[in-house]
DNA sequence: TTAAATGCAAAGGGTTTGCACCGGA
DNA sequence: TCCGGTGCAAACCCTTTGCATTTAA
């Protein structure tokens, strides 16, 4: 995952993933292996809702596995995400976010206020979506997209002030 | 600029910039002083027309006096986003990105396909703005918003692919 | 004069890589 | 057996910080 990582992207597999329980089969039958770490971070993986950074999942599977190291972390990350069971984009504070099995698409949406975060999901994200698509024949990566700015209760707050 | 720099913008000065000249004047009238490094970056800057990330400024400063230190533009840049001249988010590579000037707002659109990017301006983001205006209260900081996807022409080479 | 700004050098955080060893298939 | 994976440790990149020194005002 160097700087040609986006090139390599492009026709998006995104495989619906057939559940956790197959990703062992799905390894094995691209030539790859199912070993007793990958099973520590598929684990934490299939206990995550919406998305975490890298270094988040790397203190997760330390939790299950203390000997873990970032590197094969790292590393297992993007052979899954060439199964298209992850995908990475950037969050809001810059540093690599990790979506986990993007089955419904949806983007990110971060109060800079009180740093909460929510998902937006192809509805919301709808009117900017088709606006682009016809304008400028744009796609939008759901799945990339971060939206951020003040929700309703800081806007508020900052308002009194 | 540490973690808490967030809590320090929510009510986003956004000052309309009387323009490059009279920023000397700005910084003596806070209380800051204008120097030649400072002088070189806002140099650089008012060369710029969109977004750059730090280490490119770096590089364009020293390109103008090779003795520039990051640590210093660094430094200016938190100034000047105190004075509401630039404004930084994170681009599609994680890095920050600074903005030069959002007299008019923009975010930005990145095809990861060819790399390119584009302008998203207010009227292109009105639908999603007030969406989420409308639904949950949120006010989008639109130089924050960096959309990813596929543009027209990757759209169409992935498709014969 | 004097507080702000600089330059250096070193730390810092997250991520990546080289390399020898290990272990699934 | 054999190639893919692992762990370690060091490298990396960008950015930040501490501190003594310089300098704008």
């Amino acid at each position: 995952m160097t700087g040609d990582d986006a090139r390599r992207r492009p026709p998006a597999p995104v495989t619906s993933p057939a559940g956790w329980a197959d990703i062992a089969v799905r390894l094995r039958a691209a030539g790859l292996r199912w070993t007793p770490q990958r099973r520590v971070l598929v684990e934490v993986l299939s206990q995550t809702d919406g998305h975490v950074t890298g270094s988040e999942l790397v203190e997760r599977c330390r939790a299950v596995d203390p000997a873990t190291t970032p590197s094969t972390v790292y590393r297992t990350l993007d052979v899954l995400e060439g199964l298209g069971i992850v995908r990475h984009a950037h969050g809001v504070d810059g540093r690599e976010e990790f979506h986990v099995l993007p089955q419904s698409e949806h983007g990110h949406l971060h109060c800079r206020g009180c740093r909460q975060t929510w998902e937006i999901d192809e509805v919301e994200a709808g009117a900017l979506v088709s606006a682009l698509s016809t304008d400028r024949g744009f796609r939008v990566d759901l799945s990339h997209l971060s939206v951020s700015g003040l929700c309703a209760g800081c806007t508020d707050a900052s308002a009194e002030a």
